[in-house]
DNA sequence: CCCCGTTCCTGACGGAGCATCAGATACCTC
DNA sequence: GAGGTATCTGATGCTCCGTCAGGAACGGGG
């Protein structure tokens, strides 16, 4: 085990509020920690979300987590960097690895279904980056746009190659979003009778249309 | 002291946290209130935003907001349901008045410029009844329901007339869904070098594509 | 004009959560 | 098992919350 040379942005110097670099045992008492945003995200708003919670969640004081985040905010950054590393490759895979050529429905139902799929499992930890990206945060911004480039350029490839009519970029763009919309909204569809697997079908039909361009 | 038998949905019991009707000078603070919160949610996050601010940038005291509202939450739906009332017809005006025959493509561009502009008027409020929405918030989510309800049974209705291949409800929702989740993200996007009007473009190509059916 | 009832507003307060620090405790090394 | 470091927490001052009782503004009748 060499000196941790941490000139990656991943490991970037990851430091308690005194200024230390934590150790085995506060690396996961801080991943405790964001375990416990998580577990309380799943039933508590976003907006009532307190760090006195979080801490008794955890089964530690208040106190310490004020040694891993300076705020809940920031917690909730970490989470959502944390998604981006461990899924940014897979999201991009996602379209990459599909017989585009020989099964294109068959691929855009894959895509539109694991896009759904990411985005319910994440629905807590996603809909916060969601709304502080709208909001104008550009750290929560930056992270959604890393989480999301893999995806977005692999269909921009995609559409690119077709030469379909519209430009590439836009296209993938709007193409994500509305996987990203429509896996938040679920909910609000499936209460108007829409089943999830008309959903998928409708928007695997969307990714068709939109980036091969096939009728 | 007569039993209020109001029986209308729309002039509901609003009433100030001690039960007096509010008259005319009351529900202008009421709405003082309401106009503070909406100018405060421009440049501050729904999660940070307090009554004390509200309170002061309505140039009144924090008590006088709890005569209107129980809390801030209670503010934000108002505002919503203001929002549903005045625009419902609108939306769904928007997208029945058209020449859908004679002039498809106009119309999709029209529809498109016209959501993606009313969502961004609406920004600060839209992206808390969506965060609110998926956060299973009962009374946010209907609102957003009726809001969009009109929009979305307009597009499918012309869905349904052309006889696109799949579900027009499905079809419609996801349109509608879409639009939103572009207007919100519409920075995003133009950060990666799309255009405004290239974005209508675009969106209105999959309303043409996925409502009307034309390629 | 003043009176008086109603409507509306606010100062003041106890309570809850925030954020910080100094000191206590757990862990590791030798 | 002693000493040093890493980690945790009780205690604390402070901000914001949410609720009164009482004061100010309005408006209709004399």
């Amino acid at each position: 085990m060499s000196e941790q040379t941490t000139d990656e942005v991943d490991s970037q110097d990851l430091r308690a509020s005194d200024g230390r670099v934590p150790g085995r045992r506060g690396l996961a008492t801080r991943q405790k920690m964001l375990d416990a945003t998580g577990a309380l995200l799943d039933t508590v708003a976003y907006r009532d979300l307190k760090v006195v919670d979080i801490a008794r969640e955890a089964g530690t004081s208040p106190a310490t987590f004020y040694q891993y985040f300076p705020d809940v905010e920031s917690a909730m950054l970490a989470m959502a960097a944390d998604l981006g590393d461990s899924w940014y490759a897979d999201l991009s895979k996602l379209i990459t690895n599909r017989d585009w050529e020989g099964d294109p429905d068959g691929s855009a139902h894959r895509v539109a279904d694991g896009m759904l799929e990411f985005w319910t499992r994440h629905k807590p930890v996603l809909r916060v980056l969601d709304l502080a990206s709208m909001e104008g945060d550009l750290r929560f911004r930056e992270i959604r746009t890393n989480l999301l480039a893999g995806a977005t350029e692999a269909l921009m490839d995609l559409a690119a190659e077709r030469n379909i009519p519209g430009d590439p970029m836009a296209s993938a763009g709007v193409v994500v979003g509305m996987l990203a919309h429509v896996a938040n909204h679920q909910h609000g569809l499936e209460r108007w009778g829409v089943s999830h697997e008309v959903l998928v079908d409708t928007v695997a039909g969307i990714i068709r249309r939109t980036i091969l361009g096939v009728t």
